[in-house]
DNA sequence: TAGTGAATGATATAATGTAATGTTCGAGAT
DNA sequence: ATCTCGAACATTACATTATATCATTCACTA
């Protein structure tokens, strides 16, 4: 991957999923001991968890994951974990899904932009500047002071457009 | 307003509200009547309630409006008003809030940008070409098909930035 | 090893949204 | 006029998503 406006895209089914997840959460421990913070065992199973579905998950689903992992948990568990990830930048929340996915290029909370395909579910994010700084550049002129952007598109990926 | 691609802006705490919510109303009223679709008593109602506060309402802030009203109401009453006003383009529902908005510039339903104040709660909506195609072509580029694109800019409006 | 703050456990409830089914109402046909 | 049919609305029930609050445990450190 060289253009790095593109921080993920559409994983074809038979990509190597658990070295894809491993290395995830390798970089996720690796950035949190830099960073000072904790990547629990907690946190680092509901990342997981994310990762390991390569479709958004919701936070109930992830609820039902960990209690089936014979572990006790209730909601505020699962969006404590949540927030966590979300705020060191490992996980994205999807604000037009109410679910969450793994960050591609983690680093500090970042905005990206996010392409959903309707279809099969599998999100690409890209973090393009030139999509993130016309928007701020057009809400500028009106004056407007952008702090975060939500940009997420609703459509058809490669894949399940070829099929129809 | 010469520039079309500003649907509508933070407006001045001033303004004539009664005017532009009458404005709002009586557009509705002609599009449905053009469209052969019926701006019902209900969703008449509705789109006033979303009109009249200038600032995003909950489905359930609206529902307890009506019920205000004396009208008996419930979650499915006002969602479906809301999911016809939304298809029929005269509100928008933000994601980001969980909320819906009144829309500047009423026609099909139609992709917007939004700039939120994160601190008066005003939104101003854009309806820019120049976002909405870079977008377009960079989700293109990866063989993705928008359908739907969600641009919502959380943020501080010159007022309120002006305030600091 | 006692103190401290972060993390988690636990309980309850709020907020948002949908499924399913029945009833009413209004426009056009007879 | 009244019949018929589909759209709009009512009603009940439930599903999903999210937060508030307070207690407890844990990991570090002084």
């Amino acid at each position: 991957m060289t253009d790095r406006s593109v921080l993920s895209d559409f994983k074809p089914g038979d990509h190597d999923h658990e070295a894809c997840v491993a290395v995830a959460l390798d970089t996720a421990s690796t950035v949190c001991r830099e960073r000072g913070v904790r990547l629990t065992p907690l946190r680092r199973r509901v990342l997981e968890l994310v990762w390991r579905r390569h479709v958004p998950s919701g936070a109930y689903d992830l609820l039902g994951a960990l209690r089936s992992d014979g572990r006790r948990a209730d909601p505020p568990t699962v969006y404590r974990a949540l927030d966590f990830l979300v705020e060191n930048g490992f996980v994205h929340r999807l604000e037009s899904l109410n679910a969450y996915v793994g960050c591609g290029g983690p680093g500090r909370a970042h905005n990206g932009q996010f392409l959903i395909c309707d279809s099969c579910g599998r999100v690409a994010e890209l973090e393009d500047h030139a999509i993130s700084e016309i928007i701020r550049e057009k809400a500028d002129a009106l004056g407007f002071h952008a702090g975060w952007q939500t940009v997420e598109v609703i459509g058809l990926c490669g894949e399940c457009l070829g099929r129809v």
